[in-house]
RNA sequence: GGGUCAGUGCCCGAGUGGCCAAUGGGAUCUGGCUGUAAACCAGACGGCUUAGCCUACGGGGGUUCAAAUCCCUCCUGGCCCA
């Protein structure tokens, strides 16, 4: 198969600066980016696709550079006031570059054995930290002119509203773009930016820097903004704002397979297409699943599986998959004590002393201690509205948690609406 | 630097001396219906030792019996001028 036939079944392609780009992809040999925000130690749901697409690349014996924003990083927050602060985010960044490179081997071949196509991890702080102000504004900023700037619509958007101005250092970060994109073409030969459909503005500056100054030409290419079916930003998780994290110790494997099994009908075939390698077959008969049989969920628990197995192994996702089927299908007082653990084994977990259950535990008092409620108003809310269960049973108001509810005498599931479930261990 | 407008709860945004923990919308949460969905319906949505009390309307100070609302000052932002 052709890397530009599945990139076109995918739904992968939504613009390019030049018809020719997927057959040179085709053809391999060719040498791609996309850039990667080190926000956090770890990448996030939403960067789950060009490191798709890079894989995807890479399969078909191009190079993927994965270039960390570590330069644009610093800047790019324009609410940064103390330079202690901006010093110490030097140093974060590094961490989180390093977390990032971890996570990425997973997908990408970092290895010597992958010869010409051997992928890439850069830093753009390598460059924009050394190039002097000068040097950048001729080398660079003499290509462009504020005319073509102002014409973004990026900009143009921010121009037009009355509430809040544009900075000079937003205005920039354009051309620190295209200098990534500039630098990257002659260091490493790279001829092809990815990004969202939202870079477009920002890679066209870059292949246009590239022209100007060397006279090759360099390519984009975009993908469809991955939206939520409700328009929202993807990526945010159930549960408030947060990141779903690929990283375990952030989202854990169970909560990422819960997240996807979750996701909504319509959204469920392109994220099929975007964040798994399954074959065009497969995901022909999950999209009619859909459609036949939707409350079975078909595609929704392919695509949480094939995406724990993808992030996390196998063993995770078999696990992942089996807790949630445990947790949410069977009487959980009738489990043995080993396959209680092991369902419950990614929910937060507290300990709580013998004694307090003895006498009998305040619900809210116990809710709030288990951070299942932000604080005991809260909590006296969530039972009030029947939305606190014990073991899956739900409790009345005022009525106390005892050590009758102990399961095998040591433990008590406890959940708050649907699925926010958390373990206490009696100590 | 000068002028001017603005800063309200997670976000947007009413409120221009007491009836304000503060209208409304969004987000979020809980319940119902469902498929551990979506949509829809209902309720909740600062905290607490909850018929009450405490903390809140950019920060600080002041006027007043009483301030988100008036005054002073500082900070931050938009626009215009230099």
């Amino acid at each position: 198969m052709k890397l530009s036939d599945d990139w076109h079944f995918r739904g992968l392609v939504h613009q390019v600066t030049d018809v020719g780009v997927l057959a040179r992809l085709d053809q391999g040999g060719v040498t791609a980016y996309a850039g990667f925000d080190p926000t956090a130690t770890s990448l996030h749901l939403g960067s789950l696709l060009p490191i798709c697409n890079l894989r995807r690349l890479q399969e078909g014996g191009n190079r993927p550079i994965a270039l960390a924003g570590g330069g644009t990083g610093l800047i790019g927050d324009p609410s940064f006031k103390a330079v202690e602060r901006k010093l110490l985010d030097i140093d974060q960044l590094e961490a989180n570059i390093e977390g990032i490179r971890e996570q990425l081997s997973r997908f990408l071949d970092f290895s010597a054995g992958a010869g010409a196509s051997q992928a890439l991890l850069l830093n753009n702080a390598t460059w924009l930290t050394t190039v002097t102000l000068t040097e950048f504004l001729r080398d660079v900023g003499k290509h462009f002119t504020v005319n073509q700037m102002v014409a973004k619509d990026s900009v143009k958007s921010r121009l037009d509203r009355d509430d809040v101005g544009l900075s000079f250092t937003e205005f920039s970060y354009m051309l620190l773009q295209s200098y990534d994109f500039l630098r990257l073409n002659i260091d490493h030969g790279c001829t092809l930016q990815l990004g969202g459909s939202d870079q477009w503005g920002n890679i066209t500056m870059g292949t246009e820097l590239i022209r100007k100054v060397t006279g090759e030409s360099a390519y984009g290419l975009t993908s469809p903004l991955l939206l939520r079916a409700d328009g929202e930003k993807f990526g945010k998780s159930e549960g408030g704002n947060e990141h779903v994290w690929l990283d375990a110790s952030m989202t854990s494997p169970f909560a990422l397979h819960q997240y996807l099994l979750n996701c909504d009908d319509v959204v469920a075939p392109q994220m099929l297409r975007f964040f798994t390698f399954l074959d065009h077959d497969t995901i022909a008969h999950l999209d009619a699943a859909i459609v036949t049989a939707p409350q079975e969920r078909e595609a929704q628990r392919a695509l949480a599986n094939a995406v724990v197995t993808l992030v996390h192994g196998d063993m995770a996702a078999i696990g992942a998959e089996r807790a949630g089927e445990v947790l949410f299908s069977e009487e959980i007082a009738s489990l043995d004590e080993a396959t209680l653990l092991q369902a419950v084994a990614d929910a937060p977990t507290s300990t709580i002393a013998r004694s307090e259950l003895l006498v009998g535990i305040d619900a809210a008092e116990l809710l709030t201690r288990c951070e299942l409620a932000s604080s005991k108003g809260e909590a006296r809310r969530f039972i009030e509205q029947g939305g606190v269960y014990v073991n899956n049973v739900r409790i009345e108001p005022l009525q106390p948690v005892t050590l009758a509810s102990a399961l095998h005498d040591h433990y008590l599931v406890i959940r708050r609406g649907r699925r926010q479930m958390h373990l206490v261990v009696i100590a």
